[in-house]
DNA sequence: CTCTTTATTTAAAATTAATCTCAGAATCTT
DNA sequence: AAGATTCTGAGATTAATTTTAAATAAAGAG
């Protein structure tokens, strides 16, 4: 598990720069989101699985870290229309943001890693003078899983 | 404003096909929705304007008229991450979903009616085998006028 | 070290968006 | 007009998030 140390490593020292510590809850927050790097966690969720394999925490607390780390650009706070937000970490290696598709039916919600946009980036640089700095792309449709039990 | 009146006998026709009426307030709603098809209100912004130009009406209908309109695909429902939900009409003349430009320094947001991503969801149908039915794209960055005042 | 300052956490209270309830009003059907 | 259906609106309710105020922990100065 050396990755994850060097990712909370990494992570403290984003922090440190912001003038913020790395607490034990904040260590325990990061640290679950990474164990967790997959799902889309909403704040309830994340603290209920802080609570039950790290250590105690309050749920204010996770609001605020969560937070914090939104600010600085190191969550994905995401909505999917389902009255909360979610979070996933923003994974130093990944290098882009990810999107999301959302299948109708089954309600499973599947990470695409590839960057589809550059072409798109570039053309809304050039027709609108807009700079990207960051994208949310959401995808609603139908899973190939839905799609096969159709058939 | 022939224009509008068009677009509200549209709609009333689609709630029509659903069992559904035109009601008064229903038709205060979407006039202000046409009114300010440029804006992103919230429900409680609609309500106020509503309320300020039309006709009187309670805010719960407000919120049941959007989610009717919303489950038609005659509005779309946004979040921009700001805490609640945001409305717009979907033009029938518009054709495509429409696209958002956030802007990080003045917060203004943009739309961008042509659809960009018609080779993306080529691509995601290809590597995936999702079938796109709807998607929500927000870019965020620096707008033409804020960058232009930056230098 | 100890005092002081500052940042952080916590539980509880407050706030806020959104939904629900249900009685009454409007509309439609026959 | 009676009866059925749909719709509205005030207020109650729910659930997510934020704030508050007091306690704790950590960091820095001397």
């Amino acid at each position: 598990m050396e990755f994850l140390e060097t990712q909370i490593t990494d992570i403290e020292s984003q922090l440190h720069q912001a003038g913020l510590k790395l607490t034990p809850q904040r260590r325990a927050t990061v640290s679950t989101l990474l164990h967790n790097c997959e799902k889309h966690l909403s704040a309830e969720e994340l603290f209920t699985l802080i609570r039950k394999k790290e250590t105690d925490i309050g749920l204010a607390t996770v609001y605020r870290t969560l937070e914090i780390l939104f600010e600085l650009g190191i969550v994905n706070k995401i909505n999917f229309e389902d009255g909360m937000s979610r979070y996933d970490l923003r994974l130093s290696d990944q290098g882009h943001f990810h999107h999301h598709l959302l299948c109708n039916v089954c309600g499973k919600v599947q990470e695409v890693h590839e960057d589809l946009l550059l072409d798109v980036e570039e053309e809304v640089k050039n027709k609108f003078g807009f700079e990207v700095t960051d994208h949310r792309l959401i995808f609603h449709g139908i899973c190939a899983d839905c799609l096969a039990k159709k058939k």
